[in-house]
DNA sequence: CGGAAAGTTGACGTCGATCAATTCCAGTGG
DNA sequence: CCACTGGAATTGATCGACGTCAACTTTCCG
């Protein structure tokens, strides 16, 4: 039997945060069997309208989840770090109508199928409600995005945007809240953030020039925690760290 | 024994437009019991930062799930109608970030606890899938309200939203896709859309105008169904109407 | 060293916000 | 039966955030 996937490990950890997993459960989710694949930004690793067998994990780089509209106009709808199994959704509902893109050069992630993950969740219960749990988690992260977009300004939106990452980066490991690898581009943040280019470079000269934000080259420094937090009237309730006591089936 | 509340019925309607349940896992799903209540619109059913021991199902009316900001305003970020479980992910994460409200009333609803859901759902794997996967229908259609946030105009997301609305509550069985009670004020639909209730107002006189729309007190007739899908670019794939034979258990 | 993509900046236009009335309407009490 | 009331709907005038268009510069990478 070879070594689980690091970023299977990653993922364990994900879980670990809201769920409590007992050492047989853990070793059955490490014992998934996947694919490894690499991507480019600007081709879909999962195309619209298609049906799906496998959920994707992503192991290093990020990759977002795209809306398209017939204009062309895109819209990001989930950007997903390391340890992210990006559209595990799919194992319940396999064919999808969003694209996924690597919005990092490159996205290495595992191709985890259907079948592997189904078959550890009706194995153990409780790892279901892990699954189900990561979903709504999801979720709560994306009606969040749905408050910016609909409720707060440009400015506000792009630092809500920024701790949200750095906080889920941390949380990851894979980096500090203040200072962390953010290989995306200023573009795809737009489209994140439902904004054009143009405009999220102004965004972002302002918050460098009232010294919030350093944003060099793959590399994010939040000079200004507070301030950020501030800006984005930021509240960390909604990304559900902390497992509970309480959520072990009986 | 008594006979199951009619709003499990339509619950289970919906859970099995999506996932296929045995006679004895349906039986299952009506036989839970849960608390009948009533509530008017602008008070909090669930208030935000609180933990929740029950799920609250949508009997009749309709109810809104709302993020509110520190300077007051608010968003909406799903609405629900009858047979809809609003907070169906409240079982996996019961300590929530949003308020739940009344549009409309009157709204009846049943609280059912989640020591009945999650019995349930631990009963019947099945049972667990189609709750899960229920939750992420609910995720599929907030990400397509980021996309209508982010990349459409204010009667775009208008348009698309009453699209979604009128086969939703087709579905249901609640009226057809251009004739349906539509219990909320010009306000609440404001606030699910992330403009002002004035500019609401523009968006319904332009559609009114067009003969695309008539809203006349609480009932909506869409006049011309094909001119508002092109206007809202709307695409019903998200809603993920249609069991799959597949997604059962083995 | 060359080319493409990303970043950056300015000028100008527009969609939707804001402010301020006014009208409509259901419910309520006299 | 009618005045009274408060919320919703409606409309106009004005303003500002962000989009659009059009350069130009920087960075990256072969």
């Amino acid at each position: 039997m070879t070594a689980p996937h690091p970023a299977l490990r990653l993922f364990l950890r994900r879980l670990s945060l809201r769920s409590r997993l007992t050492e047989e459960e853990q070793r059955a989710i490490l014992a998934m069997r996947g694919h490894v694949g690499q991507a480019l930004p600007n081709r879909d690793i999962v195309p619209p309208g298609h049906r799906v067998d496998h959920s994707c994990l992503v192991a290093e780089g990020l990759a977002g989840r795209f809306g398209q509209l017939p204009d062309g106009m895109r819209q990001i709808t989930a950007i997903y770090i390391p340890g992210d199994m990006c559209d595990l959704h799919s194992a319940m509902l396999p064919r999808v109508e969003w694209a996924l893109q690597a919005l990092s050069a490159p996205l290495t992630y595992v191709k985890i199928p259907h079948g592997e993950l189904l078959r550890v969740s009706r194995a153990y219960p409780a790892v279901a409600e892990a699954f189900w749990r990561d979903c709504v988690v999801d979720a709560s992260i994306i009606a969040q995005w749905v408050v910016s977009l609909g409720r707060r300004s440009a400015v506000a939106r792009a630092a809500h945007l920024l701790c949200e990452m750095a906080l889920r980066i941390e949380s990851a490991g894979q980096g500090t809240r203040t200072t962390f690898d953010f290989p995306a581009t200023q573009i795809h943040v737009a489209d994140a953030l439902g904004i054009t280019a143009v405009h999220m470079n102004r965004v972002v000269r302002s918050l460098r020039q009232r010294g919030v934000l350093a944003w060099t080259g793959r590399t994010i420094r939040i000079l200004d925690w507070d301030a950020l937090v501030h800006i984005g009237s930021f509240d960390e309730g909604y990304l559900e760290f902390h497992p509970d006591a309480e959520r072990r089936p009986m």
